[in-house]
DNA sequence: ATGGTTGGCATCCAA
């Protein structure tokens, strides 16, 4: 099966792209990120019509997750364990044929040293005690998602100009790492390296994306001991070409 | 040094 992360910067504006890209491509599973729409008025017919079962944690203006899948989801939660954390919508989950997969929109973090910062470092050292309980239940998990953070060098243009900035910032990568440890692999990292790609290119930039001027800050994850389960890992970079896109694109596994 | 764009929704905030 092939498993998708997407940030669409609001699935209602992004509902041509969307559904002509899940024609195309008719995915297992899509994570969606930024739906940026509550629960009442999510366009769920629209892929229901296309044989997608929906699974949605949204609220109003912003962030927002979901789920689309063509096969059963099973065991679908959302949020942190934890009751006391705020509730803005930022991770749900499901299991579909066997495989848990962990749908996140981790926190811009807006400027460094701000609140929203502060937050998306404690945010990040919450989810990793959540992921480390995955991982105790099953080895055949995915984290996808948005995850705001560019790993290295080779994953943002221009590194040295955003070397401590939001995204590519030290703390950022500390925090990353004790998550993923030696047992979670960045997919996209096992079949190709070097710079140049990219899953996101900024609005405010002009011809960002022509000039590609992007940062690879999508990702997906999966246990290193269940490496070989994933046959293939690729950025899917038409639909951000396309008519009023988003200012992300799809990344994609296929998984045996 | 600064500005540039997009989306939701309210005439600004977040990215």
């Amino acid at each position: 099966m092939t498993v998708a992360t997407f940030n669409v910067n609001s699935v209602r504006a992004r509902l041509p792209i969307l559904v002509r890209w899940l024609e195309a491509v008719r995915p297992t599973v899509v994570g969606l990120q930024e739906t940026k729409v509550e629960d009442g008025k999510f366009p769920g017919e629209e892929f229901e019509r296309l044989g997608y079962q929906i699974e949605i944690h949204g609220q109003p203006r912003y962030n927002g997750v979901a789920l689309l899948s063509l096969a059963p989801m099973v065991e679908v939660s959302t949020g942190f364990p934890d009751p006391g954390w705020p509730i803005d919508c930022r991770i749900i989950q499901a299991t579909v044929e066997g495989w848990t997969i962990v749908n996140t929109y981790v926190p811009n973090g807006t400027s460094v040293g701000s609140e929203k910062w502060a937050y998306k470092m404690a945010w990040l050292e919450e989810f990793s005690s959540h992921l480390e309980a995955v991982l105790a239940k099953t080895k055949k998990a995915l984290w996808i998602g948005d995850i705001n953070i560019a790993p290295t060098a080779a994953d943002v243009f221009e590194p040295e100009k955003h070397q401590g900035s939001v995204g590519f910032h030290p703390d950022e990568h500390a925090r990353l790492a004790a998550i993923l440890g030696e047992k979670w692999q960045d997919q996209f990292r096992r079949f190709t390296q070097g710079p140049g790609h990219h899953t996101f290119w900024e609005f405010v930039i002009p011809n960002g994306f022509k000039r590609d001027l992007g940062w690879r800050i999508d990702h997906i994850y999966a246990p290193a001991e269940n490496g070989e389960d994933v046959l293939e890992c690729w950025i899917d970079k038409e639909p951000r070409g396309w008519e009023r896109p988003s200012d992300h694109t799809p990344v994609l596994v296929r998984i045996r």
